[in-house]
DNA sequence: ATAACGTTTCAATAGTTATTGAAGCATGGT
DNA sequence: ACCATGCTTCAATAACTATTGAAACGTTAT
């Protein structure tokens, strides 16, 4: 993922309405809901509603699929994944774990090109 | 950390100067870098990069450290922590595992008030 | 004391994002 | 064929964010 398209992201959740969707969303994976059931859980007009799902969407933290007149929204969590890792990544020039707590800097070392074999813990 | 402060971080994160300084400083931790140096390495102009500054330091992402006349940043790892958790905050309804790899679906859950013991993997 | 340096603050301006109501477009029901 | 429903798009406007140059402020060097 390019720094370009994280910024996306970021912007994307940068906003009240849309941290709330996506955590609505995130909480109802994998089942997802559909435009009107977030419109009534979280109280938004629809037309702002539709203006911040599809934020979320072209970032490709929601996915969506039409259900006859419906729009299911799904959280799709791998790119919180690709996410997570840019965030944190070369921390401390290659040593997370001087200011990552063990699972983070697990995580910080995933990254698409320099993955290297599991070690026993 | 409530979302209202987490709103604060994520927008401070979702600008193309601020994630590249931002991550500049994640990789130089825990030493940290000045003000000076950050504008050489980036090439931002220091009006525009104490703005940009500011605005991660408001959100706690970075600390400074005035050094003489130099201003030291460092990047605040507890906060990226913070974030991360939220972001994966009950998902799947408390069955992280679902659609989260391991190391993060351990992470989802280490949330402030809700913790339990470590288990055997 | 004066000058130079590193950085921040201020003010102006340009650019971007959010919110709303009205209109449009498919799908499903009668 | 017609109308209602669920959602999206459009256009207008309001609100916020970024960038820049000039000025200010504290610190160190002469």
């Amino acid at each position: 993922m390019r720094q370009e398209n994280i910024v996306t992201t970021l912007q994307s959740l940068a906003s009240g309405p849309r941290l709330e969707i996506y955590r609505l969303l995130v909480r109802e994976n994998p089942h997802g809901l559909v435009a009107g059931e977030i419109a009534e859980q979280l109280g938004i007009p629809p037309t702002n509603l539709s203006f911040h799902l599809k934020a979320l969407t072209r970032a490709d933290l929601l996915s969506v699929t039409p259900e006859g007149r419906f729009q299911r929204y799904r959280a799709n969590m791998s790119i919180m994944v690709d996410l997570i890792a840019y965030l944190t990544a070369e921390c401390c020039a290659g040593h997370p774990e001087d200011c990552l707590p063990e699972t983070l800097a697990e995580t910080s070392a995933v990254r698409p090109r320099r993955r290297r074999k599991a070690v026993a813990g």
